[in-house]
DNA sequence: TTGTAAGCGTTATCAC
DNA sequence: GTGATAACGCTTACAA
């Protein structure tokens, strides 16, 4: 391993001069520079992270959290697609990112003991399960922030316009003649369903329609079975269905159709379906799917812009800041 | 910050029996040791990385390449699953894993720098750019390097049987009594692709059927857009469909089945398909696919064991190694 | 402009 | 068993 000292050997100079050749100080002279800068390359020179980090008291990385224990984490297109952005933009300003681990070597560490031993600058948390102790300590460390979608309180969050997007689909299916709107919510422990639901309710009424309870179905999840299963139960609970429905995901959505067709319903003939997220598949299933597209890359790109301006002090850090990202609906063949 | 001084200072000994305790060596007496556990406890003592890292020269971290600039990326479920299973991995063995990034601060540095910098003890290659000169001065370097179906010959690789898979796939195509059968492959600039396409070949021949140019089409990419396209170059160079269509990927497949669709063809009445990953939503589709489901977490994790057992050098590393994870065939409606 | 030297928080080597 | 002390590679006052 070439260091310093060897340049500074090789050049005839001191190692202090070296560094600030290194780091392009104004402290040496031009000729200097140069010189040093030609032997740190002509030997292969690579600074050492430890030893900067050591001595600067500065890590330049920033943590990314997710539980794997939750069914849902990397694989997930949302997250991944958000993860990519997000890497992409602070890399770009020079930061790492690693994922926050619970352990170093052999010992077992809490999410911030593991922030402090790697002096990390900040935390992007994805996934989490919200009950984990763990994860408290560390919201309260102090440490900057930033959550996606997570149902954290407290934390600044990047979200999609959950109101804009409901006010979007629901104003489309009315436009479209529906009079009656079912809503499949996503699970309600994710702050996102929360936020959708809610806006349904709210929207509905500011339209002087009534919201019916059973028109109302909670999906255990946000994928496919769970908007099958979540039809079965909106069937149950009503003699006739309404003239669409507003899935709270593409996956919901696409398993309500298909429960439709299993149950003899034409979409959007019979009833309309909107989903939430705008997947890949979404233009590709017959019918294709109206949905809400969701901004991956801009929600991404939003938190990564956040957590840098907490950890520059920029921004004052609030935590009850919540970004909205607009949403974009998209009109395919499953509505009318 | 607490450092082994202050915990010294306040035990009344010396640093280096903190650390001695600290790393449970059995130079220090067991009473000693209780007295500084606690001690460090009580003041909130965490290790400091870079200062361990620079004393030890050993980071305890894996890198993570990827390329964003090919449209291919985490978002994609499979490599989304594979480093979520590999981070799984690694980590349970006191590793941590960070992105390999191209510059640190505002300088611009190369993959090999960058492990340097970052002292890194190996690199898993998800996702590349084939022709990048970056990355061949990295693969020659002799860091640790593992890789999971990205093409790069020389890297020791991890991927699934696609030899095993495509047999099974035919084998039961011919069993339900196709005797002729087409194949979209993936881009052959994929090795996966190659690889499932030179196993069809061999397959068939085993078989004594005849291999037909026009009966094989290579996709675009590996989606469904890709998939459909090629389904159409089928059409046009073939007066009559075979009976059956083994796909490279379940994305290239659906896409396969709606334009079979389109053309008035009904599957599997008309045509069987058969896809290759086993996409979540490949049970929900309308016929559901028949596919190779491909092992995330088992790739993700032989490619984690392997890595570390180079770092480890328990195992030699040998850059023409391929571990080949079996597949498994899931029989649905798309096949007779 | 350049050099000296202390310091960052650990580990590791050697005396004691 | 315990304690000095050098060393890891770098930055940064401060002195020259």
């Amino acid at each position: 391993m070439v260091t310093i000292y060897d340049i500074a050997k090789k050049v005839g100079c001191a190692s202090s001069t070296v560094s600030k050749a290194l780091n392009n100080s104004k402290e040496v002279s031009a000729k200097r520079k140069l010189e040093i800068l030609a032997v740190a390359k002509e030997m292969g020179y690579v600074p050492n992270s430890s030893a900067r980090n050591l001595a600067t008291k500065n890590s330049w990385s920033i943590g990314v959290l997710f539980c794997e224990d939750l069914n849902i984490g990397l694989e997930h297109h949302f997250f991944g697609g958000v993860l990519q952005a997000f890497k992409t933009y602070v890399e770009y300003f020079g930061y790492e990112v690693t994922f926050v681990s619970k352990k170093v070597g052999a010992q077992a560490l809490t999410y911030l003991e593991w922030c402090k031993y790697k002096n990390i600058d900040g935390v992007l948390i994805l996934t989490v399960d919200v009950e984990d102790e763990n994860l408290k300590e560390l919201i309260e460390s102090g440490i900057p922030i930033v959550t996606v979608d997570s149902g954290l309180i407290n934390v600044p969050t990047v979200i999609s316009d959950n109101y804009q997007g409901t006010r979007m689909a629901l104003d489309y299916l009315m436009l479209t003649g529906a009079d009656h709107i079912a809503h499949i919510s996503g699970p309600l422990r994710s702050f996102a369903a929360v936020e959708r639901l809610d806006a349904y309710k709210s929207i509905l009424k500011k339209s002087n329609i009534e919201v019916k309870e059973n028109l109302i179905v909670e999906a255990n999840n946000y994928d496919f079975n769970s908007g099958k299963r979540a039809l079965e139960q909106l069937i149950s609970k009503n003699e006739k269905l309404p003239e669409a429905i507003y899935a709270a995901s593409d996956d919901i959505a696409l398993g309500v159709i298909i429960g439709l067709k299993e149950n003899g319903y034409r979409v959007p003939e019979d009833v309309s379906v909107v989903g939430f997220d705008n997947i890949e598949l979404a233009r590709y299933t017959s019918p294709s799917l109206t949905t809400v597209a969701q901004n991956k890359v801009g929600i991404g790109t939003e938190a990564a812009k956040h957590l840098i301006s907490i950890i520059n002090k920029e921004t004052s850090t609030d935590p009850e800041m919540i970004k909205r990202v607009p949403v974009e609906l998209i009109v395919r063949e499953s509505t009318k």
